[in-house]
DNA sequence: AGGCGGTTGGATCG
DNA sequence: CGATCCAACCGCCT
């Protein structure tokens, strides 16, 4: 590991010539052609905003305002993304989105200008605005997501059947995806490393574009449709939530960029940033930077944000490297992005040609007991808790709580977990996610299934006091230090000065972990001789039998598509009256962030 | 064919 | 805190 470190510090970030070419061709492919006023006094544009939720390196408002006499800022609150069967997104990652949708419409306003709220399928909702208004130009960020693929070219049909140009840009991304792989032969890479190398080739992304400062082009309220009833940001209980969002984290561009500005002014702390080296049970500050979620709704530009941490990487030349490093973690974003859009059903085992066919255990109880807190082991519990009111947790809180689902305790479908961080975290990320529970679920990435998480030590290693469950686990708070990690442990007396009486006010663990991950274990070592990747078979089933003791009775795996419904140990009962108490008071003691350590 | 590296394991030893 | 074991995976590179 040093060595290699030492190795990429060596190397820095090289062929700038390279890069300068290529920055300069893209950037004559995509400069307006400001000139040409030819069309230019009629004519009225949309921009259609998706992700994107930003003014700054925002190159489809640059080719909408160009040559446009008006231009439309629209935003289509689309019923898919409200479709519990289908796609569900909680009430705090909707919120986040209302707000950014706020935040971009004041600045809109303040250039004379305004977001345009729609609501409907875009399907319908184009074509529409697209007659009424007499658009001639329709402009939007490139998603390269399935469903954003399917939506874009029905819309890129009905727009062209209207006489209406489409232009599209990639901006979501540091680079265009599809251009990566183009210049991989075709094939997008399967590891960091190589895409690290691929990365290096092409050399650094297009620098970001500035936002706008002059008056926006205006929109034509006396239109169809455009009345302020009509077009506002409508509220979650508009929506349809029943309950009130409780994250702490504010959507939107403005709240983005002051996050960026107050990470990037720590330029040591950015400097010796390593990923792996900071704490999780962090929650006074967390000891990430929490840009996650900006990055998701492209309330944040990943270019800006990439450029900045050049500028500081200039200052400590010394800095830390991906994939650690937090320019690391935007490469492994792009890496996710790159693979997604280039994998069929990449969210999904079946059918994912790099997803391990693993047959994983159905057991509704013990999902249950997971999805809300209820395993009995309160590092998990609390990380749980955290997410549910949060809407995000520590990257290695989300190692350890998809460890426990999937390969080191329960053995359940990473698909179901999924779909769990998919509703609640509020950045949730198509690829970026699933990409990260086959990781945990070693179905792909990751082989080294026998390293598994201890849900006692693994958060004590950081908080030994419990201080993170404590905050999140409020039954557990006056639980000595001793017990806090395991405490069907204390003994009766203390539990009850603790006034939490395991079995009763706080589950005692749905599954002994000792024994757990050791049948987790071989039955994952059963499940790699058994099974390939969703790809290619390979080789023969070779023997299914499990190689040393009888440790597991369905240790074989069966061929993909068969459930097998092995359970698990003695579950017990999971009677949980902990209170949730949403709203915390003024949170106290530790925390800061931390300096990476090495 | 074999060695190496792999963003983030745990327990135990010194 | 660092090394070693645990049991031994994969893809990639030579």
């Amino acid at each position: 590991m040093l060595r290699s470190v030492q190795r990429k510090y060596a190397a820095p970030l090289k062929s700038q010539a390279l890069n300068q070419k290529l920055n300069r061709l893209v950037a004559a492919a995509r400069t307006p052609r400001m000139a040409s006023t030819s069309s230019g006094q009629q004519s009225r544009s949309i921009l259609w905003f998706r992700k994107g939720l930003r003014l700054h390196d925002n190159p489809a408002l640059r080719d909408a305002c160009t040559g446009s006499a008006a231009v439309f800022p629209i935003f289509i609150i689309d019923p898919y993304f409200l479709q519990k069967a289908n796609y569900k997104v909680g009430v705090n990652r909707y919120q986040f989105l209302l707000e950014s949708l706020t935040d971009l419409n004041s600045s809109l306003i303040g250039l004379g200008s305004q977001l345009l709220v729609l609501r409907g399928t875009p399907e319908e909702v184009l074509p529409k605005v697209l007659r009424d208004w007499g658009i001639k130009k329709l402009c939007y960020e490139i998603d390269t997501e399935p469903y954003a693929k399917v939506r874009d070219s029905r819309v890129d049909d009905m727009a062209r059947e209207a006489g209406v140009e489409v232009k599209k840009h990639w901006s979501h991304t540091l680079y265009d995806t599809d251009m990566l792989v183009r210049e991989n032969k075709g094939k997008a890479p399967l590891t960091m490393q190589a895409f690290e190398k691929l990365v290096d080739r092409v050399g650094q992304p297009l620098a970001p574009l500035p936002a706008p400062t002059a008056r926006l082009p205006p929109v034509d309220v006396s239109l169809p449709g455009i009345k302020d009833t009509e077009v506002g940001v409508p509220t979650w209980q508009e929506m349809g939530y029943k309950e009130a969002p409780t994250s702490i984290f504010k959507g939107g561009e403005t709240e983005a960029l002051k996050r960026l500005e107050h990470y990037m002014k720590d330029t040591k702390w950015v400097a010796s940033f390593e990923k792996p080296s900071t704490d999780p049970t962090a929650f006074i500050e967390p000891a990430t930077t929490v840009l996650s979620p900006y990055l998701k709704f492209g309330c944040l530009s990943a270019r800006l944000f990439h450029q900045r941490l050049l500028d500081v990487y200039r200052l400590h030349p010394k800095h830390s490297q991906p994939p650690m490093s937090l320019r690391g973690q935007l490469l492994w974003r792009e890496f996710f992005y790159t693979l997604g859009s280039h994998t069929p059903n990449f969210d999904r085992i079946s059918g994912n040609p790099i997803c391990r066919q693993i047959t994983w255990d159905s057991n509704p109880e013990l999902f249950k007991a997971w999805r809300d807190g209820a395993t009995g082991y309160p590092w998990i519990d609390a990380a749980m808790t955290q997410l549910r009111e949060w809407g995000w947790m520590h990257h290695l809180a989300r190692h350890a709580v998809a460890c426990f689902l999937t390969r080191g305790d329960l053995y359940l479908s990473w698909e179901s977990g999924k779909e769990v961080f998919e509703e609640l975290l509020i950045d949730a990320d198509f690829f970026i996610n699933s990409a990260n529970w086959m990781w945990l679920s070693a179905s792909a990435f990751f082989a080294q299934y026998f390293r598994v998480y201890s849900p006692i030590t693994f958060g004590k290693k950081y908080d030994k006091d419990g201080a993170y469950i404590r905050k999140f686990l409020p039954v557990l708070k006056d639980m000595p230090a001793k017990y806090i990690y395991e405490p069907w442990t204390a003994p009766r007396e203390v539990q009850q000065r603790a006034n939490c009486i395991i079995g009763r006010d706080y589950p005692a663990p749905i599954v002994d972990h000792a024994a757990a991950s050791k049948e987790c274990i071989a039955r994952m070592g059963a499940a790699y001789k058994a099974t390939n990747t969703g790809g290619a078979a390979k080789a023969s089933p070779a023997k299914a039998a499990p190689s040393g003791d009888a440790s597991t009775s369905a240790a074989a795996e069966a061929p993909p598509k068969k459930k097998a419904t092995g359970k698990r140990a003695a579950s017990t009962d999971q009677d949980n009256k902990r209170q949730k108490t949403l709203e915390e008071t003024v949170t106290r003691k530790k925390g800061g962030k931390k300096e990476a350590g090495k």
